[in-house]
DNA sequence: CAAACAAACATGTATATACAAGTTGTTTGA
DNA sequence: TCAAACAACTTGTATATACATGTTTGTTTG
């Protein structure tokens, strides 16, 4: 029992993944959909409005809704998702090695990053990801421990994000991100394949509960070889 | 003489961004907004909504609405925005450089980004971007000459998109980018002040005008210490 | 035969109403 | 005193209507 335009928006991104709507073809007007779907044109509009957000279809007045080739199949790195989401739509099948998962107090700059006083302690965990045998991403983590109590070392082996929504119940509602390329650390040279390779991507996340309070700081640190981002970007209005 | 709804938002926005409106407080209530504005409650929701996809204010049921500390404060890369927005934006002052700009038939891989066929030509326009005395960013654009039939070296120099837009008022409305590490070519290292840098950052850009499509294909290629994409990124309710 | 016009149809904006559902503070009752 | 119930807020969803504005197509008109 959810709602409608939701479910008319997943149904049509279906009809379009699946090849049922081809690319490049107009959708039915939002007339015709309103009668197909026995509902209204505004709550047909919704369902259309977030196709457009989501770069599955252009809209264009007084023509119609064209379908965008290629939505979708090229899958966003960009969008807030974590890294076993990630891997589980790619196929591929990484290991996850706990290396470090301590309370800690924080040092400056992690304090700052976290807009935390001297008297917080936050959870430090770091883990390596590790694709056909390559260590190939190093993800530090850092969460404010009086929105996460406690944590183990199975909840950071399968997925912490996981953790913290149905467990904890903590809706994760955005995120900014920052990706940089940096000189490799002597911890990532001794924990990743670096393999000569002379940079690392460093992809820091600043993660935000419903209630806009801040609660994790993450650093994900790639190899470039390994590293690939894609982002789909309206033009906005000025 | 424009819509209500983004006249409100841009309101809004610029009393988020003087400060009036002070972060993590809560805006009015929609119902107290629809009196001030003297409009209806749904253009508020219109207004508030295209405030949060930006990254501004986070909703909550209940609630009200908040307003995102350091909201855009931290411009995005992320967005479709062309160089020189960007540079103005930034308050910096580079310098283009146009080294290549000509009539060209385009090799295999440039005719699959474009979906061209093997008659097709483009405008292949190769730009060094300058900051500082220092050049930074091999910009590479390849654009349809079906879509546009001219173009000069005082139009490379100053605005691509300016001229696309206001010129030969083309709508550009979307695009899809791509972000990976790559070697430097022969060319980079020709063009670019590398010193000694092993690793480019290519930002792929592909660029679509408001009926969906395609028409440039471009290429960033940036020194990678001078790198940096900020973003933001809402989670998706599956 | 071509240009002008009109009709039909597409999406965009604005408004009104009703109810659902989550949050907060107050009142009520045991 | 304390907890449950309630009232008064908040945002979310669904619907209906009217008109604005852009596109296409066919028809009329000169």
């Amino acid at each position: 029992m959810t709602n409608k335009y939701l479910t008319i928006h997943n149904d049509i991104v279906q009809q379009i993944e699946t090849g049922e709507i081809k690319p490049n073809s107009l959708l039915p007007s939002e007339n015709e959909l309103k009668d197909r779907y026995n509902t209204s044109r505004e709550t047909i509009r919704k369902a259309l409005n977030l196709l457009s957000q989501n770069g599955y279809i252009q809209k264009v007045r007084g023509k119609g809704s064209i379908v965008i080739k290629g939505a979708k199949l090229n899958f966003p790195v960009s969008g807030l998702v974590s890294f076993k989401e990630l891997a589980d739509k790619m196929g591929e099948k990484p290991i996850t090695i706990v290396h470090e998962l301590e309370l800690w107090k924080p040092d400056e700059y992690i304090r700052q990053q976290l807009n935390l006083s001297n008297k917080d302690t936050v959870w430090k965990i770091s883990r390596i990801r590790e694709f056909g045998g390559e260590k190939i991403i190093l993800d530090k983590d850092y969460l404010n421990t009086k929105i996460v109590p406690h944590i183990t070392k199975e909840i950071c082996e399968s997925s912490i994000f996981y953790y913290l929504e149905h467990e904890l119940n903590l809706s994760i509602s955005f995120a900014k991100k920052e990706i940089v390329i940096e000189e490799p650390t002597e911890e990532d040279r001794a924990l990743l394949d670096l393999e000569g390779f002379h940079n690392v991507v460093n992809i820091k996340n600043y993660v935000y509960l419903e209630d806009a309070t801040l609660f994790q700081y993450t650093e994900s640190r790639h190899r470039p070889d390994k590293f690939r981002f894609v982002d789909f970007a309206r033009r906005n209005p000025l």
